[in-house]
DNA sequence: GATAGTGTTTAGCATTGTCGAACGGCGGTA
DNA sequence: TACCGCCGTTCGACAATGCTAAACACTATC
């Protein structure tokens, strides 16, 4: 077990601590939730700040996240080689399919919203690239928990919230439903994670045939089902979708 | 002069060079380009990928910027005042206008685009959140140098790079411009930085009268411009934008 | 199969970051 | 106005911490 740099895990946990609180932080604060001394935590956050990862406002002095993870946030997207491979497939599919598409990743106890295609009419709407969905309950969570073992270990792990009365939080009964993803090769979510909303997601594969995220196709009940099941055109185009992005990839086409 | 965190600078400037490079870096490449021992290049690495801030490819060994940056990053988005009482009046003058509408605050030696609403038609765009603009040739960057002293003086320092044939790069010619910016009160960008392309903006200031941000409209320069000049009705609505979400942030109207 | 490159691990030293206490400023309250 | 409590910041000393250099596996290349 190699140890890690002490000072840089402090500098990881102050990020998270204030990308978690919703207002501003002040110094005692964070030093006290993290247990440790004014000074230290003083010292690491004015490196921070310098870097531009942490910013102070002036009048308070309280503490907030800096414009600098922005910028590094934006360039992680531009240097994601899945997310560039979906860039063409997505548009087509959110075109065809006439709702809005995601692309997702594993990360932590969640899937990451890496890409997002707005629905096709002139609704607004709010774009979720980076924000994080449960693997419990949503078509990309259950997707990736399905065929990525590691998702499927953070599943077990993390805390199944229900959501909505259909939400499904017993492992046995999630177990169950993974099979049945496993063998039809896609994943749905009627109403378990938002009132009204229903997603379909497949899965995409690399080279070496691990599942490295999922695409999802996420629109009103009435719109993606019918008779209480996804309509099967949904399901063909998004598994067109997956296996071309999967292609792309480098995936072999058995 | 406090002395910052050696560690944490060297991580920042690790995540700086991936997000500089194109494609993922060797971790002897990163150890030469920093000046640093292997070993310790990779004590930092291996602590930035166990944060997530960093992954690496498992078949090449090499490294580039991780999921949590672009979470993190997302979660600034959030906690920013200024773009969060901006939504509001950026969609009424996109629709407006006509135009695509940006938000700008100052970060390093450029103007990082932290809200951006997409021209009101069918077409395809791209977000450009999280992306950056030079000082000296756009409209958000000139219109931030002529009212944010750091951003003056980051203009001077910055080399001035020409983009196009309209571009101005000689130091008294920008000045001059920035002394009209200041008595008209917005700025323009007349194919400055793309060949087509025109742009206006307005400065944003909060309740101490401290320019904060920008905010602009960008077209192509047939629909922005009329016989070479702004359009008057555009200049008027941006201002008016410019001027209510200054009053949201607190700025006394005088 | 030798070679040159990679990323990784090990051991010891001294640099580096941590700690506790004291400092100056601000905004309340008596 | 003077007090008090809390804030963020600075100081100085200690030793734990992270750095350096060299050796280690491993893979691709020729």
């Amino acid at each position: 077990m190699a140890k890690n740099i002490q000072s840089l895990e402090r500098a990881a946990a102050m990020l998270r601590l204030l990308a978690g609180g919703e207002r501003r932080l002040g110094l005692s604060d964070i030093a006290s939730a993290l247990g440790l001394a004014k000074a230290t935590a003083h010292g690491i956050l004015r490196t921070l700040q310098h870097e531009g990862f942490v910013e102070q406002d002036p009048d308070s002095g309280r503490y907030q996240l800096g414009a600098e993870l922005l910028r590094l946030g934006t360039t992680y997207l531009d240097v994601h080689e899945l997310r560039a491979r979906a860039l063409v497939w997505t548009d087509d599919l959110a075109r065809s399919g006439g709702e809005a598409v995601y692309l997702g990743v594993l990360h932590l106890q969640g899937v990451l919203v890496v890409h997002h295609v707005f629905r096709p009419d002139d609704s607004r709407q709010v774009l979720e690239v980076g924000a994080m969905q449960p693997l419990h309950s949503t078509a990309l969570g259950k997707v990736l928990s399905a065929f990525d073992p590691v998702a499927h270990a953070e599943l077990v792990d993390a805390k199944r919230e229900p959501f909505t009365a259909r939400t499904v939080t017993d492992l046995d009964a999630i177990e169950r439903d993974l099979d049945l993803i496993r063998a039809q090769g896609y994943a749905t979510d009627a109403e378990e994670t938002w009132e009204g909303v229903a997603a379909l997601a497949a899965p995409i594969f690399d080279r070496h045939r691990m599942s490295v995220g999922a695409v999802g196709i996420t629109g009103a009940v009435e719109r993606v089902c019918r008779d209480g099941e996804p309509r099967p055109e949904l399901i063909a185009a998004l598994r067109d979708t997956a296996r071309s992005v999967s292609r792309d990839l480098g995936a072999k086409p058995f």
